[in-house]
DNA sequence: GTGAAGGGCCAC
DNA sequence: AAACGTGGCCCTTCAC
């Protein structure tokens, strides 16, 4: 393919550039940069294309200038990046957001992802790749060559090679964007791509600003659980010796506590019926007779602690801002839910030792905010079932008033184990649980949680139609999709049943669970435009909560904005029963 | 040594 | 086959 580009270095051609490219609808937008994290590298090319001609600015001629966040000569671009229009197509906009936001101080505005719109499109499709290559030979049916994009970006003179491959890169976006929203239309994705354009400035920001974690009470911690390890570990080692110890002379032989063929062996040494797997829920039950498996189960606890909560999360402090800026993937699950990694901070240990460790830093507060129950009120209003939405509707507590309903009694008349099992089915319902692991996580017999659940389901009757026809519509449409309209597709045998009941608990758990991340999405989005120009910052999110930091004294003018953000955005999707959101100010993430 | 697979467990 | 959904990370084991 034959482009036409123009390198840009000096400020009047710039001002130029802008002055034409300002009045397109939609722009191809890319960075080259000479690292991955913009704390450590700096941004060479920003490149702007319009299909047919494309501005390659080197930025390294500017910076020689001055200071490019503030530097007269860079206005009329940093105007045009920050303009809701044109609109500014990237693939990954959220790594150019970044550098963006961190090299030229403004905002992002008007973007069009086509990373995300490609992974909507995929709808869950795991043979599906989404890198800019995969993506323009799908959809384009040509190839890209990549072989530059490691290149050297600090060189003083580029070579011509290194801006065509940078011009190229933008102007691809223009004809890929065109087949994309084609797809998006005949699949009916155009409002959740619109939800997922909006989410990328605030994730963008978010893991620019990072979470504080305090690093010496992280290592106190640690010591402590470092102690209790050892103890464990010892009690341990002596208990499943004890099968073997007249055997050996020389004490008893340490086995690999770690070591799955080994524990298990020395389990059978004892004398445990060691079941097929020794996962904790099927090690659970013999806890009571044979007191080392107990111990067992305790060590792998304070195990765990140690090795996914070690020191590992230590070396993820970034020395410049002294902060955690963890990766989030936008659709990190077909549900639409994030996913997080380097570190995940979104699978921190509830216990109050671990969580007191991210607080706010000096002069700083936290403002902690969750959906109250966000999943269960979304399957309300799915199902209307008008026991359930009642039962939220009282403003009571949700299970007791659900266990009332079930049993056929007074609130103030249920006892500790109905509300349990009205709690545990309520969350079970979501997932599409079934008699059999009722039964097993109450202890209760097959029959009694059999009995319970058609209490249950007979007490919710639409509750019950909803979720059977989740299951009767994934079969014949093979397909699921959320309040935003977010889809996700399912392939399975026709013969195969275990596919076929997973797919089925599928199609009732993804509208439900992936609603919820529309919500979230949707509540990042207007909380993002809320507290721009204060001193709130997005911090971290997890699923059903959101995590703000903001100076002391606007700590509650936050509060207000986030509970305020993320009610509306609740309320876009849920209108039978309230939606409740639980926010606090406090100066640690525990408590 | 390195990498994939399997088992296990943390979060919501 | 956890017949309760979505992730990531750690460890061991085993093949190359």
């Amino acid at each position: 393919m034959e482009i036409y580009f123009q390198l840009i270095t000096d400020a009047e051609t710039l001002r130029k550039a802008c002055e034409d490219l300002k009045n397109e609808d939609v722009l191809g937008f890319d960075t080259e940069t000479t690292e991955l994290s913009p704390y450590d590298g700096t941004l060479r090319l920003v490149q702007l294309s319009t299909g047919k001609d494309t501005k390659v600015i080197d930025l390294k001629q500017f910076a020689a200038r001055g200071d490019l966040r503030t530097s007269k000569e860079l206005a009329p671009l940093r105007d045009l990046l920050a303009a809701p229009k044109p609109i500014k197509i990237a693939h990954n906009a959220k790594f150019d957001a970044k550098w963006i936001s961190h090299h030229l101080g403004v905002q992002l505005g008007g973007t069009f992802d086509t990373l995300l719109a490609s992974q909507l499109i995929a709808a869950g499709d795991d043979g599906r790749r989404h890198s800019l290559g995969e993506v323009t030979s799908h959809f384009l049916g040509t190839e890209l060559d990549k072989s530059e994009q490691v290149s050297d970006w600090n060189a003083p003179e580029l070579s011509q090679s290194q801006i065509e491959y940078a011009a190229r890169d933008a102007a691809t976006m223009i004809p890929l964007r065109e087949k994309i929203v084609e797809r998006l239309k005949a699949d009916e994705l155009v409002k959740v791509a619109k939800l997922e354009f909006d989410c990328v400035m605030p994730i963008a920001q978010m893991e620019l600003n990072g979470f504080y974690l305090d690093a010496a009470r992280w290592r106190e911690q640690l010591e402590r659980v470092k102690v209790s390890q050892a103890k464990v570990a010892l009690e341990l080692q002596q208990m499943l010796a004890a099968g073997v110890a007249q055997a050996s002379l020389f004490g008893f032989t340490e086995i690999n506590l770690d070591s799955q063929t080994q524990v298990t062996d020395a389990l059978k040494n004892l004398g445990v019926p060691v079941p097929e797997t020794t996962r904790g829920w099927q090690l659970q039950p013999l806890a009571a007779d044979y007191p080392v498996v107990g111990k067992l189960l305790e060590y792998r606890g304070v195990a765990k602690s140690l090795s996914s909560f070690g020191e590992t999360i230590l070396d993820f402090i970034n020395p410049v801002t002294g902060r955690l800026h963890a990766d989030f993937r936008q659709i990190g699950a077909p549900t639409g839910r994030f996913s997080c990694s380097k570190p995940n901070i979104q699978q921190i240990p509830h216990e109050e030792n671990y969580r007191r460790c991210f607080r706010a830093p000096e002069g700083r507060k936290l403002i902690i905010a969750d959906y109250s129950q966000v999943e269960l009120r979304i399957l309300a209003e799915f199902s209307k079932d008008q026991n359930f939405i009642n039962a939220f509707v009282s403003g009571e507590d949700f299970h007791t008033t659900a266990a009332a309903q079930v049993f056929n009694v007074k609130p103030e008349a249920v006892t500790a184990d109905q509300r349990s099992f009205a709690k545990r089915l309520n969350f079970g319902v979501v997932y599409g649980i079934g008699s059999q692991r009722f039964a097993l996580m109450t202890g209760l017999s097959q029959t009694s949680a059999e009995d319970i659940m058609r209490r249950y389901f007979a007490t919710y009757r639409g509750l019950d139609a909803w979720l059977r026809d989740a299951s009767r519509k994934v079969m014949s449409e093979r397909v699921a999709r959320t309040a935003s309209g977010r889809m996700s597709r399912f392939r399975f045998d026709e013969e195969d049943r275990k596919a076929i009941s997973l797919a089925q608990r599928n199609g009732k758990n993804m509208p439900i669970q992936g609603t919820s991340a529309d919500i979230l999405k949707r509540a990042l989005h207007l909380l993002h435009e809320k507290i721009a120009g204060t001193s709130a910052r997005l911090v971290n999110i997890v699923h059903d909560e959101i995590i703000v930091e903001a100076d002391a004294d606007d700590a509650e003018m936050a509060a207000d904005k986030l509970e305020k953000a993320m009610c509306a955005a609740g309320e876009e999707y849920i209108s039978r029963v309230p939606v409740k959101v639980d926010v606090k100010i406090a100066d640690e993430w525990a408590k």
